[in-house]
DNA sequence: GCTCGTCTTAACGACATCTTAGCGCGGCGG
DNA sequence: CCGCCGCGCTAAGATGTCGTTAAGACGAGC
């Protein structure tokens, strides 16, 4: 999910923090101290830094400090130490976000997810590729070969559904419902009213094969392009 | 320096935050309950929340929850609760930093500062420049082509809300939310009333093209040019 | 208290979309 | 073989959304 770089240099700590952040779907990278952690983060180029402020070269806020003299990168400090004062040093000078040992693992990893999604503030956004055909949900948008094609609400509004649960069958009453609310349930032939609008729009943007399959007297799915 | 709004319901609290931010240099705004901060957001446009989470009429989570439909403002959740199962709770729909009451004045401080120094690089360039088209957030002035465009607050507002998240759509919602507030989230005539006028407006002063595109049935975004 | 600018509300035409209806096709079972 | 059912497709009236303009309501400043 993110590249991680933790530097500390208590093993016991570290391999935690791997087994967790890892656990969490992470890509972990460790340095022991400061001259391998600035080296390192030149060269990973890791998504947010997880650093320790008693390191035994140097004190952890000057890694802070000089990281910060070329990278925005978040910085999450991990510390023994519980004094205010050492907080707002690391704070002020460039760190995001404090937390003392011994830490709550699920409160470090929600920190963790706040400071990932400030950072990545060009969200990755759920878009859908689908061979030649992409469906953005966020910006209800949808291509094909790149290029744009004009949807009603409601056409993409079940071509979303569908790409959701791309390859599964969806039964009429689930497309119904998601669409035109409860009220709808057994107004089948609405959906071939407009599942016809937008096979032909799909048709006509360049979209050769039909990936809009019907499974009679069930429902309609999406195929899935081999990859 | 800053404008910063506290939703507390405790006037001892509000009272010393107030003295505390306006101490170190900030414009400090109070609201009593989830209504009134709502209100508040959309009207006088803060740059950070400090957001209690035990508010009269309803959670201060259902608080972050409401704002992050349409904000990226960045929130400190100040709370009672210790629980660290709230504090991930609360991280996780949305807020980006938490303390626990009683909190360490100095702590405070040094975490809004990490939070507003984070977002200010966006707010480093308060001028957005879209073709001939230009958005001055700071100083509410526009221009085309160099020459300045009168805008009443709420056409300024629309067109900062699309500028400030340029090729995206905005939903009704959202824009409404924005603008007007939650008390005005379906009353979506505003939208093209005031569209009407600002359009006409900038196509008077010159510009050429249409860049306030409509999504039927879902919001408007902003074109932005061919760069 | 008046004037001016702005916001709200209302009304209307234009246009796109949705709904409804109807027709042809093919598979299936009687 | 023939009627039935589900499906794809198209056409046309109904409905909704949008853009625009104008008139009344409101508030700020003098």
């Amino acid at each position: 999910m993110s590249r991680i770089l933790v530097i500390d240099d208590e093993p016991q700590i570290t391999r935690l923090l791997t087994l967790l952040l890892e656990g969490a779907g992470h890509e972990v990278r460790v340095a022991a101290d400061a001259a391998h952690g600035l080296h390192e983060l030149a060269l990973s180029q890791p998504d947010l830094l997880l650093l320790d402020l008693g390191l035994p070269d140097r004190d952890g806020v000057e890694v802070v400090r000089a990281l910060r003299e070329w990278s925005q990168l978040p910085v999450l400090v991990l510390s023994a130490r519980s004094d205010p004062h050492d907080k707002v040093a690391a704070l002020d000078h460039g760190a995001d976000d404090y937390l003392t040992k011994p830490f709550d693992a699920p409160e470090l990893l929600a920190r963790l997810r706040a400071l990932l999604r400030r950072v990545t503030p060009a969200e990755q956004q759920p878009v859908l590729a689908l061979g030649k055909l992409t469906v953005d949900l966020a910006a209800h948008a949808v291509t094909v070969a790149d290029k744009p094609v004009p949807l009603t609400p409601i056409e993409f509004s079940l071509l979303a559904q569908l790409a959701r649960h791309a390859g599964r069958v969806l039964t009429h009453a689930h497309l119904l419902q998601a669409v035109w609310g409860p009220k709808a349930a057994d107004q089948s032939h609405y959906l071939r009213v407009h599942f016809a609008h937008l096979r032909r729009k799909l048709r006509r943007a360049g979209l050769d094969e039909e990936i809009i399959r019907n499974e009679p007297g069930i429902g309609y799915r999406l195929l899935v392009p081999p990859s």
